[in-house]
DNA sequence: GGCAGATAATGAACGCCGTTCACCATCGCG
DNA sequence: CGCGATGGTGAACGGCGTTCATTATCTGCC
């Protein structure tokens, strides 16, 4: 058995990210291996490292497709109206919603953990860098931020979203009277936007 | 070799706890494993299993060491000034700080996962809950909200910290100019703040 | 002192895991 | 037809969490 040539080596790779991506989905990062991953496309696990380093470069590659799926729906929620305050509320829900819908493959992005001294890949990075990209502009509107303060606002606000949803969504937030996520997300955003436009960005302008 | 009888079942569970915590701080909870315990402390994997049901029983006593000792700092930062938003800002940097010093610990608190259905244990909810309670009396004095709207407040600004400290402490946000993280929980509260106060909490009070 | 029963701990075993690599079946080409 | 290149294999290594029959030791009783 060897040289079957059934399927180019792109194909492979799209085969594989697939059936990754359904453990995943179905199991949780927990339930994917390189031996899952083989069997279910019918092949042994020798072969992925014939077009993955290893299962954690595969992974990163499943997490690449999330962000970019997650992207559109948020890209979305921008387009939809001109007000920019409409605008980062539409980006967070559709962000919290996203988590939701499909909470196996949002938290393997952020639970993936690479061994201490390797740095995530610029793929990633960049991929990351577009969401918070997008709120950028709604979030000049309507502060007049720019520069290093802007740059500030998305970080932190954005950040902030990312952990309301992270702790809502893995239940670690089951205090009393547990709110919902998007609620809390409305909540901070909202309080947030208000004390941006009412001060000129004191934190960051000071130095 | 059986019955050494060297150690009380309680200075057993505590050899193994500071085993497995010392594991952590040197290589995550990904370098933790049952073995690796029972080698330090010089007992056979078996024997962890007549203390804790599993592994993840015993990883979330450490998780509820950890989430103990993080609270000292904090509280000390709230005691330490009697101007609410100085104690938010303190605690908020507290946390920051703890995370910093002691990332894996802090990073085992978040990322360990339980099997799908298993929920978290009360121990561990009632120690997150500490720390959200921590930050109530002063939100409550800064804002004059109270209730369900003093609730949300708490949770969704807590939650954003804990994103801040995420998302920059895991490197997830390489972004343009990288902030500080301290930076940004300072923007973060800041501004939330100061929309709490210029507005009657709005998104909660409406129904 | 000697013996029985209780029990603390073992260590071998099961079925997983990621990863490597010598090997071989098959292909295209001359 | 033969041959070199190559796609893919599958066995192997050293690890993992967890279980449990077995055993060495302790305690209490005669």
């Amino acid at each position: 058995m060897a040289r079957r040539s059934e399927h180019t080596r792109e194909q492979l790779r799209d085969l594989m990210l697939e059936a990754a991506e359904q453990l995943i989905v179905d199991k949780g990062l927990a339930g994917l291996s390189a031996r899952a991953i083989a069997r279910q496309i019918g092949y042994t696990p020798g072969t992925i490292y014939l077009v993955f380093a290893n299962l954690d470069e595969l992974i990163l590659h499943v997490n690449a497709r999330t962000l970019d799926r997650l992207r559109v729906p948020m890209q979305a929620a921008v387009a939809a109206t001109d007000d920019p305050e409409q605008q980062l509320l539409g980006a967070a829900r559709a962000y919290a919603d996203f988590a939701r819908s499909h909470p196996n493959l949002w938290r393997a992005c952020f639970e993936h953990r690479l061994p201490e001294d390797v740095a995530g890949p610029d793929f990633i990075d960049a991929r990351i860098a577009q969401l918070v990209e997008l709120i950028m502009a709604p979030l000049a509107r309507v502060s007049g931020a720019q520069g290093a303060a802007l740059n500030a606002a998305a970080q932190s606000l954005w950040s902030g979203v990312h952990g309301v949803c992270i702790l809502t969504l893995t239940g670690k937030l089951h205090t009393v009277g547990g709110q919902a996520t998007e609620h809390l997300t409305d909540d901070l955003i909202t309080h947030y936007l208000a004390g941006l436009v009412s001060r000129a960005a004191p934190t960051t302008s000071r130095g």
